[in-house]
DNA sequence: GTCAGCGCTTGAAACGATTGAATAAAGATG
DNA sequence: CATCTTTATTCAATCGTTTCAAGCGCTGAC
């Protein structure tokens, strides 16, 4: 049928008529001065005083007209864009869809736009992309950062330019910037705990790479709620993930460990692995080596990314609620914004977000043979 | 809506001093106009005539002050707002996220800044960011929309804005706006034929949904190669999956429609799916059945969205050059921006990219068992 | 009889850049 | 020497809005 694009198609021709309706256009048209529309149509403080009539013969005409504000004449005088950036350290995360989700909602809720920026986890682009946004005067920033290195460029830029800025999936060293993250902690006692409540008694751990902000509270409540629960911890399981730059590398890092794992011969009835896609390469580990998941060997994951409910068998995993966090971003540097309008301080926040177990097929109650306790 | 902010932490004081540093402060210091300093700083035609001392000099000065344009009033005089709107109609769809990050990147190379909306799949919704995306001025439009419902108004907004508009995974009828997608016949017939080169006779189908574009032609693929290899289609094998705006819902259909070919009885050695969530949910319901993947049933994707090689197992499907395709639109657009700007006239053009065969784990070579063929 | 207030509206000055036309000096040409 | 180019720089208008201070024609109060 249709091939390459060989066809010539339509030729687009440059309409040399731009009509573009201003302002001025409304105020002639209705016989009222550009002021007098403009306050209308903004709902300005004057407009208390403008009489009913007034109002409702400019809002028809603008409606007629066809009338759209121009957003950067008007971001001249108000010093508002209406815009707010919001910078992924990698998108390619699948952590970060939700998020952007979260993010997007909530600022068409308040008709902010969002400006998109991918840092590919480089920092020359990071700082590119931070310039780009600082020409366009974003009102606000939000950085989502699961995967990251560190930037502390970021703070001077932003406080010196009194932009609010909020951090999701990590925290600023120091408390600069507000942020939102989830329970790690909490987290990681969840998926233990509903190890522990399955039977099982030898579990082999993934944990996450040093650089990771998340590797070092998960494991902490993973100690923590071992060491109430009397159970013990044999450092024979427990491996920890290098650092590393790709979101994807988990994966890689989950296979390989879990095959060593397999073959020091250590028997373990549960891997607990430090996100989904750890917990998925893991998996397929196992499953290549002839230990059935969940019947031989339980796994569970952490995060709960949109592909660990498809996968085969499907995660157990800890959710963090990623969306919500997007969201309450949003509602923490609207805040911001809204303070500065009004010239009153305000205050940084930091949140913790409660996870959730979602318990699906990939864990099941350990099998009791022999002495397993 | 606050959860355990319970630290005080930082507070931010709006600090009067708004310090911005303008062109005219450049021009001050450095001793020229301001209008020399905008001539060097975008190196304008007139920057031709410009002594190469003062454009050192102003170069130097603009650094040393952190001078950064501003992009709103730059846009008032040039008409020219250096940003994209980049519409998704759902970017749930995993299809998504590596046609944003082609799209990021392209963009990122001419130093304009994307605009993210997202759909929801909600007609409102689209129209609502079409009008804000015409207050910021895009200077052009990018639709991602695989899974959609159809919008004229686009069209007649737009062109009559004179903004240039691509779509991607979907074209518009009638032929007026650029548009690039894969070619899903070819994709078709890569992956019966794989299966058939395999050994398989007995294939069963789960046909995409009559609202999507996709799903004529690559069932038309299918449909040719079987003639020409002298493959017979049992149409007692062929399902085809209900329309739905739920981009995940292929997986849900892929599941319930496998269910119910294993439960006819009808025996089939393979199984293609229209897309890989569909081929997930096959998967999952033949392992529940007892038929192993790959190797009493293979199952073939489309797409290979980047959860495909995740999958246990690993999903052999037909690659869709994702990033490619939206690295393309931005070419695409960028080129009428600057047709626009030139005042020449330009064509509109329609790719069809070409698709790759992704061999992973989920097929094997038939097994032939009695009288296959 | 002046003044303050009222209800409603507007004039005009920004905002920070770009740009076509103008200026000015220096060198080239006849 | 008058005129024309070329080179180097600037003037001033403009883009579409917001916003402050002021204006209008009144009324009622001091």
């Amino acid at each position: 049928m249709m091939m390459q694009s060989e066809t010539p198609l339509l030729v687009k021709r440059h309409s040399g008529k731009n009509q573009t309706i201003t302002m001025r256009d409304v105020a002639k048209s209705s016989g009222f001065s550009p002021a007098t529309v403009s306050i209308v149509l903004n709902n300005a403080p004057l407009a208390r005083y403008i009489a009913p009539a007034t109002k409702k013969r400019i809002e028809e005409v603008a409606k007629k007209l066809g009338y759209r504000p121009n957003a950067m004449a008007r971001f001249l005088r108000s010093k508002r864009s209406h815009s707010v950036g919001v910078m992924f350290f990698d998108i390619t995360d699948p952590f970060c869809t939700p998020v952007l989700r979260g993010i997007e909602n909530g600022l068409y809720q308040s008709s902010y736009v969002p400006i998109f920026a991918d840092a590919h986890n480089q920092r020359n682009r990071f700082e590119r992309y931070l310039e780009m946004l600082l020409e366009h005067h974003v009102e606000a920033l939000i950085v989502v950062a699961n995967w990251l290195f560190v930037d502390i460029q970021l703070l001077a830029d932003l406080s010196k330019r009194n932009i609010t800025a909020a951090t999701i999936g990590w925290e600023m060293p120091g408390n600069d910037v507000s942020s939102v993250m989830v329970d790690n902690e909490a987290g990681g006692r969840l998926a233990l705990e509903h190890l522990h409540h399955l039977g099982h008694r030898k579990i082999a751990f993934i944990r996450g790479p040093k650089m990771l902000i998340d590797s070092a509270p998960r494991w902490k409540g993973i100690q923590k709620f071992a060491h109430s629960a009397g159970l013990e911890i044999d450092p024979a399981l427990v491996l920890q993930l290098p650092d590393s730059f790709d979101p994807n590398s988990g994966f890689e890092g989950g296979y390989r460990f879990t095959e060593e794992l397999v073959q020091r011969k250590k028997r373990f009835t549960a891997l607990m692995a430090f996100d989904d896609l750890t917990a998925l390469g893991a998996i397929r580990a196992l499953t290549k080596a002839g230990v059935k998941v969940p019947e031989n060997c339980s796994v569970v994951g952490f995060d709960d990314v949109p592909l660990s409910s498809l996968s085969a068998p499907s995660l157990t995993t800890v959710r963090q609620p990623l969306e919500a966090m997007g969201n309450l971003a949003v509602n923490i540097v609207m805040e911001g914004v809204n303070a500065g309008l009004e010239k009153r301080d305000w205050n940084i926040s930091r949140h913790k977000m409660n996870p959730e177990l979602v318990i699906r097929d990939s864990t099941q109650a350990a099998v009791l043979s022999g002495s397993d306790d």
